[in-house]
RNA sequence: GCCCCGGUAGCUCAGUUGGAUAGAGCGUUCCCCUCCUAAGGGAAAGGUCACAGGUUCAACUCCUGUCCGGGGCGCCA
């Protein structure tokens, strides 16, 4: 809708210029806006107020000169100069119902556009460790990076969905350890459990469970055996180092057991994880075209590529025995190890080759979705792309604050170190997974975000959700009502008599149906699914109001059938609004 | 100490990237079902946009400084 006007206004300049009204070489910068007010039209742009300058002239006088020059265009029924020099534009009912007549052709496609003409995008999210379930945090992730994809594939972009598995690195071994421990405890080995082991969490035992039912005894040995000599644990009763303790005890375990059996129980404890991860998120509605391995990474070599191109561009250095990055020449605060002292390649030497193999890939973007404690980690990946030679410029990495839990008005206390943290499950199965999907992406990403549990689970008119969903309902239901009236939809009919509708209320409901294109576009380029919320959530009042205030089902066949096709347009746009959040739009309620 | 995010109605938050009289939901007060789901609608009250300067036709929006809140600053991942 906005464009044929962007055009008349390009056409407009194309005269002055012509003319010799305007001096060829005026810069443009036409801002086309929709009005707050319906008082000031449908749109308004400010262009005659920022010439002022260049032109020397009166704001008002500018915009008089560029009405006149204004090409003739069905769409427009009155343009006019309002205030300091603004030019508003007032759609005639045409444009309207052509818009209407559109979301029925068009169904399930109407808001998609081809602005980002098939450009790929990589949108790479949650990517949790996979050492325990996800949390709400990482929910939070899930939600609005799965949001934003879905937005920017709307938008006309390719996207590519990848979560990204750290499946090599320390952690991991710590986790694979912690689960063989387990395992021997279920033959009676007596083994006092390290302090930085995953000690309490339940699922170790269950995975050491099943370890234990596949392989019997083939991963057995005895307490002494594995304790033998061990550097004391950091806990309160022995002044230790629990790091330098658990290091030993995963050499031990890798010792003892051999590489194949050590990476029977590794893979055990990661397939375990990584499945329970996936299932959650596909139940969330979550779905990825790639999972990347971080392993596969260093096992392709390609850590030791990146590693070298790196030092062939002479950005590495020697020090303490380890290799140093030198971001600090490319804006990072300090220097970052790559390869470590014990000759271990840092995550960040990983990140660094992944990030290379992403934009290697050939991506025209790339964005990252972390969680807002990554955010020191932002220009040292940017550095090392700079670095090598690619463009920063390419990668976008989205910061999503936290969501602190609310039930009953008190803050739900979140510990990880206990083991007390709330998982996504257990908030899915509280508050179901519209209601989550919702209310993770109602708020802007940098926003810190109080969630609401009792509000969320509420079915009350104070849940958003709700809201919208019952609109929905609501217009599914007149269609029954319509059945047991003996009446029957013929949208040809409707689409023919859409002139009739000229109420206020129709009027509006019809505005917000045309903006929902603009809206797609605007929250995708920005990443701000919370716009299509917003949206949804007026839409669903106008629609409310319009129920309130008229009668669908009249006797009026042509009347009738076009507040029908009205309302049949609504309830399309709320399904294509609610899909992009991942919302189901329930046809009852 | 340095860096990032935030501060807008009693509460939770929007504010179309610098535009017209600063908006919505909840809460509060009042009103509307003989009528397609009242899980709805209408109306009212509610503001020094944290504070102080600056930039210009125009600042909640951009710049500088201050105050307050949250987070981050590992040869962890």
């Amino acid at each position: 809708m906005k464009q044929p006007l962007q055009e008349l206004l390009i056409g407009a300049f194309e005269r002055l210029r012509s003319q010799g009204s305007v001096p060829p070489d005026l810069a443009l910068d036409i801002h086309l806006e929709r009005t707050r007010d319906r008082q000031h039209g449908d749109f308004a742009t400010n262009v005659a107020l920022t010439l002022t300058r260049p032109l020397k002239r009166k704001p008002r006088e500018i915009a008089d000169m560029i009405i006149a020059a204004l090409p003739d265009s069905g769409y427009v029924t009155k343009v006019e100069v309002a205030g300091p020099g603004f030019i508003n534009f007032f759609l005639s009912p045409a444009a309207y119902v052509e818009q209407v007549k559109q979301v029925l052709a068009s169904g399930e496609a109407y808001g998609r556009s081809d602005l980002g003409a098939g450009r790929r995008v990589q949108v790479e999210f949650v990517s949790a460790n996979p050492t325990g379930p996800l949390h709400v945090g990482h929910g939070r992730g899930a939600a609005y990076g799965a949001a934003v994809a879905d937005l920017l594939a709307a938008a006309g972009f390719q996207v590519h969905r990848e979560y990204y598995v750290n499946d090599a690195g320390r952690q991991m071994d710590i986790l694979a350890t912690s689960v063989w421990l387990r395992y021997l405890e279920m033959f009676g080995e007596k083994i006092r459990f390290p302090s930085a082991g995953y000690k309490s969490e339940n699922y170790i035992f269950d995975i050491a469970g099943a370890l234990y039912k596949e392989r019997g005894d083939a991963l057995r040995h005895t307490a002494a055996a594995v304790t033998a000599d061990l550097p004391p644990d950091g806990a309160a009763d022995d002044s230790g180092d629990k790091e330098a303790h658990i290091d030993a005890l995963i050499m031990r375990a890798k010792q003892l057991l051999g590489e194949q059996p050590y990476r029977l129980v590794f893979d055990r404890a990661l397939d375990s994880i990584l499945a329970d991860i996936r299932a959650d998120l596909e139940e969330f509605g979550v779905v990825y075209e790639e999972w990347f391995s971080e392993r596969s990474l260093v096992e392709s070599g390609a850590v030791e590529r990146a590693i070298q191109r790196l030092r062939d561009s002479g950005h590495l250095y020697e020090k303490d025995a380890a290799w140093w990055f030198r971001s600090t020449d490319f804006g990072d605060e300090k220097d970052r190890v790559v390869v470590r002292e014990n000759g271990q390649s840092t995550y960040f030497a990983s990140d660094i080759a992944y990030h290379m193999d992403k934009l290697e890939r050939g991506f025209d973007r790339v964005i990252d979705v972390w969680g807002a404690d990554h955010h020191g980690y932002v220009p040292r990946v940017k550095a090392a792309l700079a670095a090598i030679g690619d463009d920063p410029g390419r990668l976008d990495v989205l910061l999503v604050q936290f969501a602190i839990l609310y039930r009953g008005g008190q803050r739900v206390q979140m510990s990880t170190r206990s083991g007390e943290f709330v998982t996504l499950r257990e908030l899915r199965n509280e508050v179901g997974n519209d209601a989550a999907r919702f209310f993770y992406v109602m708020r802007k990403c940098e926003q810190h975000m109080d969630f609401d549990l009792d509000l969320a689970k509420s079915q009350s008119n104070d849940n958003p959700v709700y809201y919208v969903q019952y609109a929905h309902a609501r217009i599914c239901s007149v269609l029954r009502q319509m059945h047991d009236k003996v009446y029957t939809l013929d949208e040809s009919l409707g689409l023919e008599q859409l002139t009739l509708l000229q109420e206020a209320h129709e009027q509006d409901l019809m505005v917000a149906l045309a903006r929902f294109p603009e809206t797609i576009e605007a929250a995708a380029l920005v990443h701000e699914p919370h716009q299509i919320a917003y949206y949804l959530r007026e839409l669903a009042t106008a629609f409310h109001t319009y129920y309130n205030a008229h009668q669908f089902l009249v006797d009026d066949a042509r009347l009738r059938n076009a507040r029908l096709c009205l309302i049949v347009a609504t309830r399309q746009v709320i399904q294509n609004g609610l899909g992009l959040l991942g919302v189901s739009a329930p046809e009852a309620m």
